[in-house]
DNA sequence: GCCCAGGTGGGTA
DNA sequence: TACCCACATGGG
């Protein structure tokens, strides 16, 4: 099974996931931050308070009072440093971009990916997140759950560095965002409902017959 | 009480 | 490079 037939069996099971779940690219990367290492559900919680606040853009964060942005974001876990890097990412679009994040993403994509990994709190997952799912460019992302599937399939086995994993993935399929878009999020839906992490449901997986884990358990 | 969740940065050897 | 750890809330 090559990496287009795991996708099409992703996409036969689960359906196009409408990713990302935002209305603006600032929103967008306001949930790529705040998703690092934390559930979606307590994401969800922080952006709603932000949005209650009109804080969905560069500007509406910029103009919060002190420790403000730390309470709104206060569901979403580590509030402090994302509240920190927010405001770094948000006075890196004012003082190079004028504020939009559009601009940023409208430069070439290999130099942007550069400059996302220089500021703080964007690591390659971040950073491929923003220029995939804000920027439209394919820049394919590497998550936990590309990883644990890759290791219960075996294409991988745990010990390749994020950058060899993203290439793995980009050297065999087509650069294209809608794809890499609709693959990781199918990716992450597989995760959720069925590859978890201690309580594998392989019963009716659709990767069973491929997939080591689910052998080793039926 | 425990494990888990769409990571990242800083420190150490 | 390869580990270790802090960072923190909320659900199962």
């Amino acid at each position: 099974m090559d990496l287009q037939q795991l996708f099409d069996r992703l996409l036969a099971s689960y359906g196009p996931r409408h990713w990302w779940p935002a209305q603006t690219p600032f929103e967008m990367a306001l949930g790529a931050f705040l998703t690092q290492n934390t559930a979606w559900t307590n994401v969800e919680r922080a952006i709603d308070a932000l949005r209650a606040a009109d804080a969905l853009t560069p500007a509406g964060i910029a103009a919060l009072a002190d420790g403000r942005l730390e309470a709104l974001i206060r569901p979403a876990g580590y509030f402090n440093q994302k509240a920190d890097r927010i405001r770094r990412f948000v006075a890196h679009l004012q003082q190079r971009h004028g504020g939009s994040l559009e601009r940023l993403l409208a430069g070439e994509p290999a130099a942007l990916r550069v400059e996302l990994l220089a500021l703080k709190g964007v690591g390659p997952e971040t950073a491929d997140s923003i220029l995939l799912y804000a920027g439209g460019h394919p820049s394919f992302v590497v998550d936990a759950y590309t990883r644990r599937l890759g290791e219960r399939i075996g294409f991988l086995d745990g010990t390749e560095g994020y950058e060899t994993v993203r290439q793995y993935f980009m050297q065999r399929l087509p650069a294209a965002a809608p794809l890499f878009n609709e693959y990781h999020a199918l990716i992450v839906e597989h995760a959720k409902v069925r590859c978890r992490k201690r309580a594998p449901l392989c019963a009716d997986c659709p990767l069973r017959r491929d997939c080591r884990y689910g052998k080793s358990q039926s």
